[in-house]
DNA sequence: TATCCGACCTGTTGGC
DNA sequence: TGCCAACAGGTCGGAT
């Protein structure tokens, strides 16, 4: 599943394997693998033909690459969006390899490289579009999207205030994007668990020092992960395996219903959470006191 | 305005 | 064996 440290591995091949290429052909295999772009996947293809690949940003799950436009312009530019969703790969493949099954967009390049960019997303909920970028460079479409816990940029103490101004629950604001982005269900259940915080405790109720020790669970999570990501990259493959991350062998609590809190030895359990599941340790993470 | 929650999507798994 | 329901979960937009 790509949360922040799969997307980064996969922003890092971007910026390695096609930076720097010039668009020679585009074929939309998939409508939904475009649904952002709202002109169409015909206008999605005519528009990036041409254009040339700078080097590759993200901010929490979301990736964009630059587009040199061939004249120059006063304005801020455009750039290609994409959002992996749960399933979704940005592979650079040999020209010729055969599709994969779920094989949504082919970018073909100008040059003699023999290498094209493929978008393969079994689930489709991930996407390409493109769009206009506001000033600060940013896809005009995520500019509502918080910073991640690893830009040097994010704020600790504007974290927390937000954070206690909100009338919610702990995990909630770790999945709302537009407070800190980058944090998805597996990262948000290994963090609180390591704060042995209850997913269901106010926001309202975190002390200050309480939010930066979360806030450095949260990075140290993704740190290590990003680390064990990293290690699988090569040359071709410029993606992690979407279906089991190497990080899981070192998980704490996702996915560890009835097994032994490694801490405590109490079972874990696993709750029905908003369309999802929360697993935590009974006995570690306390629920908040009610009424 | 802030918060909540269902819909979207498809492959896998488990129960009957 | 075959069928069906449940499950996985990030984001958006409608509902409250």
């Amino acid at each position: 599943m790509p949360e922040l440290p799969e997307v980064e591995v996969v922003r890092r091949g971007l910026e390695r394997w096609v930076a720097g290429r010039t668009v020679d052909d585009v074929e939309v295999l998939h409508p939904r693998a475009v649904r952002r772009h709202l002109a169409g996947g015909v206008d999605f293809a005519a528009r990036l033909r041409g254009l040339r690949f700078g080097t590759a940003m993200r901010r929490g799950k979301y990736l964009w690459v630059p587009l040199d436009e061939a004249v120059p312009s006063d304005d801020a530019g455009s750039s290609l969006l994409g959002h992996l969703g749960m399933s979704g790969q940005l592979l650079v493949r040999p020209a010729g390899t055969p599709d994969e099954k779920h094989l949504r967009i082919r970018v073909r390049f100008d040059d003699a490289l023999g290498t094209e960019l493929r978008f393969v997303d079994q689930r489709t909920f991930g996407g390409l579009s493109l769009h206009d970028n506001t000033p600060d460079g940013l896809p005009d479409v995520i500019a509502h999207i918080a910073r991640d816990p690893l830009d040097p940029a994010f704020d600790d103490v504007a974290f927390h205030t937000a954070l206690r101004l909100r009338r919610t629950t702990v995990k909630r604001a770790l999945l709302d994007q537009s407070l800190i982005s980058g944090v998805g269900n597996i990262y948000a259940d290994e963090a609180l668990w390591r704060s042995r915080l209850h997913y269901e405790r106010p926001t309202a109720t975190l002390t200050r020092p309480g939010t930066a020790e979360l806030l450095g669970h949260i990075r140290d999570v993704m740190r290590e992960a990003l680390d064990q990501g990293g290690t699988s990259f090569d040359s071709l493959y410029v993606n992690v395996n979407g279906e089991s991350g190497y990080f899981d062998r070192s998980l704490d609590a996702y996915g560890r219903e009835d097994e032994p809190c490694h801490r405590c030895g109490t079972p874990m359990r696993r709750r029905p959470w908003m369309n999802r599941s929360s697993y935590f340790c009974p006995r570690c993470q306390r629920p908040p006191r009610t009424g």
